[in-house]
DNA sequence: GAAATATACTTGAGTAGTCAATTAAATACG
DNA sequence: CGTATTTAATTGACTACTCAAGTATATTTC
């Protein structure tokens, strides 16, 4: 590794989070009008992607990169609008699994709407090609 | 504007959001033997490459991405820890000057090694011409 | 199959930020 | 100039997490 290459690294992670920082900021007063934050978005989307199927909480912490009782306190508030439901597990009965309401469903779907218009403004000017590099830079990172 | 690009724009700044969830998390454990949170070092870091000048408060807001009360709470424990220091601005007495002390720069050079090694394990295998793209890419983005 | 260990989740206490309101100083305007 | 507006910073009240501890259930080990 040359320092040429480390410094390269460095200025990465520093920009990324700087980025970071501005770009959920963004994200967030854009979905506010769906009654959601960025958090709250990704977490519905990810139970959208994964059916009529209930999900671990314990799974939902490792997708969003949150600790458990993160999930606890993130995931309290959506019960209590009816975006999501609270189910027990089959075999396990530690596990309580959350599950997309239709009501849930419906909120993801306007509110995908808005993500993908500010996901457009935000990288306007940029290439499609360069995108992909970096989800793919994204995706080995995590 | 196609919908494929527009899927693309919008996974980026979804995988974005994610990555950047752990990112910080990693980091901010690593530069913790500093005694210092990941926003602590980007401040140092800054206030390090402004050379010998006192840096507004409001300017450190804008380059953190964070409100001005952000900045107001993030930097009072480093006042108290001796990071840095407060200073007037000679010509305008609103302004209150962040400048680096000599233990905030030597506590900056030590977790800089810290910031360049986890920086260095996060993104190996990664192409630094890859990271570079990507930098642009956040760098069009603030 | 009982005891030890591991896992899923929740809760209390603390940290890190937000926004809205306030204060004080600087700047702009009639 | 003096009044109105803008700007920099702080504070109070709130939200969103963290970690450590606790509870309940599952799993492993002997």
């Amino acid at each position: 590794m040359t320092d040429d290459d480390s410094e390269t690294r460095a200025a990465f992670l520093q920009t990324h989070a700087l980025a970071a920082a501005r770009v959920s900021k963004t994200i967030g007063l854009r979905l506010s009008v769906h009654g959601i934050s960025l958090n709250e978005y990704l977490i519905l989307d990810y139970l959208a992607s994964q059916r009529d199927r209930g999900v671990p909480r314990i799974e939902l912490a490792g997708h969003m990169g949150l600790s458990a009782s993160g999930v606890t306190r993130l995931v309290a508030p959506m019960e209590k609008t009816h975006l999501v439901e609270r189910e027990a597990h089959a075999r396990d009965a530690r596990q309580s699994l959350v599950r997309l309401t239709d009501a849930g469903a419906r909120v993801h779907r306007e509110a995908q709407d808005t993500f993908v218009a500010t996901a457009d403004e935000l990288t306007r000017g940029l290439q499609p090609e360069d995108l992909q590099r970096a989800i793919r830079i994204f995706e080995t990172i995590r």
